[in-house]
DNA sequence: TTCTTCCATGCAAACCTTTGCATAAATATT
DNA sequence: AATATTTATGCAAAGGTTTGCATGGAAGAA
């Protein structure tokens, strides 16, 4: 039961005038007369009429599409920031093409082919672990397409920038673990090429230093990936040593959270013992006995920032533009994974 | 630094041939001599074109673009269903947009309406919890755009459906708790319009009297949600009674979490006395103390399968179709939180 | 040589919309 | 009444691609 949508044409026969006349009307035109337009409107509703995008893309070279590449969609941090991007994308008439490169920079280089060859008008990409080169974003900005850089940091690459400040969170995180009273506090970082991790590892050395502790460098481990299982692993390494830590601060949740049972099955005791330390408040975090002391992220507004930053950029791109660099602010959620304040 | 994307006649005029020669030299057609072939594929590289899909489109009225309706996208399921869909998409050339409806019919309607304005090529929708009318899809089919529907059924909607068995898992899980000696088994389940909610009820019916067992109405609970939040408020009903269960399965695993909290401050122990179910596997379900005993679902493949089915409707589209009904067999995954066989 | 056949290419229409310019009719001005 | 102005509409081009049909030339056949 196909049938052709109506067109403009379709609308000008049945009512004996022209295409370009039915166009205006639907345009509200000045140069229309009112009972014109008003025959006009009706018909187009009577047909169902829906303006071709395609056509009007081609005209004015638009497509009303942007592109987003997020390392992984499955996670609940790069989900939240896409939500907030679709509830502010929602009401623009911008529709969201999203391509995850899970953590591939050839994948990544695949889907800015496909985006390109989309013609979309702008995009807004966190880019992957292994990405050390910028050609493919170059590549994007010199035809002149909009881009927002978010949550990770491509260095030497000029564009709009949201980001949440990794330092800081860290810090208050490492600040609160030493003013309990944690002495020998290890770091399960994250992989060292992405700017998120390096920016924490700083904020939990300066943390230290600025307390008059000396990090340890057998202390500060890096895990390979953000998941439970690595978590899993390296605390496993770190407790069979004879040193223990007194605190560990994970590089997130999720690495936190797969170091716990393996910490109780070993008889010691969150926090009285250890005390642990996560980063990005997912979810479930606080459902975990004991309940996980984290940073939160404001990662709905980091997607929405970054949306509007770069429909505003896209809007009125002006010959001369000035990159916006953007930093929101992280917050400790003090749960029971560490000890209280004295 | 803007400059136009290359055209066919940009490559026409720089080899002094026209544009429907350089077309046919790109599609390879037999009609183009190889000499003039190769003198345009270079040029074509070297002028960097990208064809326009907009132009092609408008001709072949295709957009290659699939639609996504999901209630939501931070949460696991969905995410990982999309992720399964990504994959399958990914080299057919075909792009997907994602809308999340919240599980608000308004925003659904409002977002098929969107769909239907970029003039996707296909739909592949959940529905939401508040969905009982079909106008909106028959709308859709009507124009002849395929249509799949998948995981949550929108009964008497006709089209190709994919669904996980949800029965199924729910009876296994029922009858797993029953051979390990529970008796009082509660049913936390979720909004009954729900057509997955009403077949894990009743499989944890079926389970329940093909053992032998009466189902007790007092046991037999609906949370207005999916989120521990839910399952916190009404375990504390529960519990109050005089006679608690010596088992729960939820709907889902958020739900189940969110009771451990609170049985255990109780000082109920899991799986001791009272054994707890949940369903859909969540990534961090196995890392609760104890590990939570639930219903894997395939979800990817319940993505993947979903986008298989609807590109193949949308490339093969024959006049007398036969729509597909798939469901896949999810697995109950035993683990710490219930019995163990005897 | 003349006619046929084939090969390689070009022309133009179509897809649908927008918009500058032209035109026709109607009204206002002198 | 004749000209100037306004008002409402139509024409045609442009945007980039594909494709049926036409055309030009060259090679083959008679």
């Amino acid at each position: 039961m196909k049938r052709r949508h109506a067109t403009l044409s379709d609308i000008a026969k049945a009512l004996n005038v022209s295409a370009s006349t039915v166009s205006r009307a639907l345009h509200d035109s000045p140069l229309i007369r009112k009972e014109t337009k008003d025959s006009v409107i009706a018909m187009a509703k009577a047909l169902n009429y829906q303006p071709n995008q395609q056509a009007i893309g081609l005209l004015n070279k638009k497509t009303k599409i942007i592109g987003v590449i997020v390392p992984e969609i499955t996670g609940y941090f790069f989900a939240t920031a896409i939500n907030g991007l679709q509830d502010f994308v929602e009401n623009t008439g911008y529709k969201l093409i999203i391509g995850q490169s899970n953590e591939s920079f050839d994948q990544e280089a695949k889907l800015m082919e496909t985006l390109s060859l989309a013609r979309v008008d702008g995009l807004i990409i966190s880019p992957t672990s292994e990405t050390t080169s910028n050609i493919h974003l170059e590549k994007f900005r010199e035809s002149g397409i909009p881009v927002v850089v978010f949550d990770r940091d491509c260095p030497n690459f000029l564009s709009d920038k949201v980001f949440v400040d990794d330092y800081e969170g860290a810090f208050q995180a490492v600040d609160y673990l030493i003013k309990t009273g944690c002495r020998k506090i290890a770091h399960l970082g994250g992989p060292a090429n992405l700017t998120t991790c390096r920016c924490r590892k700083r904020g939990y050395l300066d943390a230290l230093t600025q307390n008059g502790i000396t990090p340890d460098p057998q202390l500060i481990l890096e895990v390979p990936g953000f998941t439970p299982d690595c978590g899993e692993e390296i605390i496993r390494d770190l407790l069979d040593r004879e040193a223990i830590p007194d605190a560990i601060f994970a590089v997130n949740d999720a690495v936190a959270i797969g170091t716990m049972p393996v910490i109780l099955e070993k008889g010691l005791r969150i926090p009285q013992d250890i005390s642990l330390i996560g980063f990005d408040d997912e979810p479930y975090s606080q459902y975990f006995m004991p309940s996980l002391t984290t940073v939160w992220q404001p990662v709905y507004e980091l997607g929405l920032l970054s949306g509007r930053i770069l429909m505003n950029h896209i809007l009125h791109s002006p010959e001369e533009y000035d990159y916006r660099y953007e930093l929101l602010k992280p917050e400790l959620i003090v749960r029971q994974s560490s000890k209280p304040l004295v």
